[in-house]
DNA sequence: GGTACGATAGAACAACGTTCGATGCGATGC
DNA sequence: GCATCGCATCGAACGTTGTTCTATCGTACC
């Protein structure tokens, strides 16, 4: 049981497919819809064949998100190789964490597969060596290097698990969009008692309605002085 | 429809529960077999009751995972109370956040839902709080405070989801355990081209058999660094 | 023209979350 | 003591999901 691309075309009756079509729709369903959305019968329909034909492409559906997870993060790289360098590694750093957070925000599916698998993950391989090599310009041992391009991995991976998360019920039906949710939270925040949780209203105002990529923005920054400070610069 | 606490006891025939006692059984089984353990049909065996009865208890299942997880954390919650004070800020807020992070290691399942629903994860938001309050000592403003809670949170569920996913087919068929599978892909990196992997390269053998801790810890010390700068002590 | 094989697909299966309707049980009122 | 009422429980069913089995189509090759 091997996998092969198939030439394109293909008869009137039965459907003929490829690999990158499959992938191709999977990542739109995720886009239209998010993880729930890409079940093997919708895609299937919209690749207008039957079902079983998709196991000839992909082992299961992990193998399937994983692979989708990847074909997106195609053009990430693409991106991410074509940024111009500067003289400063952890400049460098930045804007490709950047632009990888960038892709996780109008993807927010990509958070849950996102280097999860690098042997049939390729291009996350690549965005995950192009941010190493930036450590490479700098004055670290392979042990800090190791773990400063993990901890930028997980700066992204943990401020767009917010993004990730499936919206609630009422956010789906329409009732309630994104805005108004902070704000309801909010005031379940400031019903609270103020001598028991100051810290909470402290910050409510900040968290009403706040900016997923100021805080994200934030976290980086944190942790790349971090790094400037462990290379001695 | 709402729901209440039953007194403790019952008949032969028919079970009867707690809020307490579904909550309890529904850890046991994440801590047995994981997320995919746990089930409707597996939690009302042990509860040695039916399926439906749950429902009087939580709404839908992504309740019931908010609810069980923050009934993890109560334990953790308590421990973080205990911790005893020093005159350092920073040195109480990397205490606790590794306190967390154990936590989240013993239980790799918390990773996906914590601090989903702070409006009924009445303990996640003590740990939210007694986070925050460390910052009050601090000279922030409001708004760094807020993000700077947001990146300690952010650097322990970005470093435990990796824990948090689920085992491979093989390590679950116990064929192989986690140190020959972060070997085998370990060997995978090296069979890379290294002209074109240079950083894969370098940090193979730091990945090989790398401990999740060690990692977390150094993301935790890079963005505690960082904060200490911003705070300007 | 037959054959081998890459590729497709319908139907079935088991498991899941969820809902429905009926039923048991314990306290309350008389 | 008995009927009533509402909390709590449960079996059975429904629709959907991932996955597998088996049969078939179509094309390149000898």
């Amino acid at each position: 049981m091997t996998r092969q691309q198939s030439r394109s075309g293909g008869g009137r009756r039965r459907a003929s497919h490829s690999m990158e079509s499959v992938l191709e729709e999977a990542v739109a369903l995720l886009d239209e819809a998010g993880a729930p959305a890409l079940t093997f019968r919708a895609l299937a329909q919209r690749l207008g064949g039957g079902v079983a034909s998709i196991y000839w492409y992909v082992a299961n559906k992990d193998e399937l998100l994983d692979l989708a997870a990847d074909h997106a993060m195609g053009p990430v790289l693409a991106d991410v190789e074509k940024l111009p360098r500067s003289d400063d590694p952890i400049d460098d750093l930045r804007v490709m964490a950047i632009t990888l957070f960038d892709a996780i925000v109008q993807r927010p599916w990509l958070s849950a597969y996102f280097m999860r698998n690098t042997s049939i993950q390729t291009h996350t391989l690549g965005l995950y060596e192009k941010l190493g090599q930036q450590t490479l310009r700098m004055n670290l041992t392979a042990s800090q290097r190791f773990h400063a391009v993990s901890a930028l991995v997980g700066v992204v991976v943990g401020s767009a698990v917010d993004l990730g998360q499936e919206p609630t019920q009422e956010m789906l039906d329409g009732n309630v969009d994104r805005d108004e949710y902070l704000h309801r939270v909010a005031q379940d925040w400031r019903d609270l008692d103020p001598q028991e949780f100051p810290f909470v209203h402290e910050i409510v105002d900040e968290f009403d309605g706040h900016d997923d990529v100021d805080q994200f923005r934030s976290a980086l920054e944190l942790t790349l002085t971090g790094l400037r400070l462990q290379a001695g610069a």
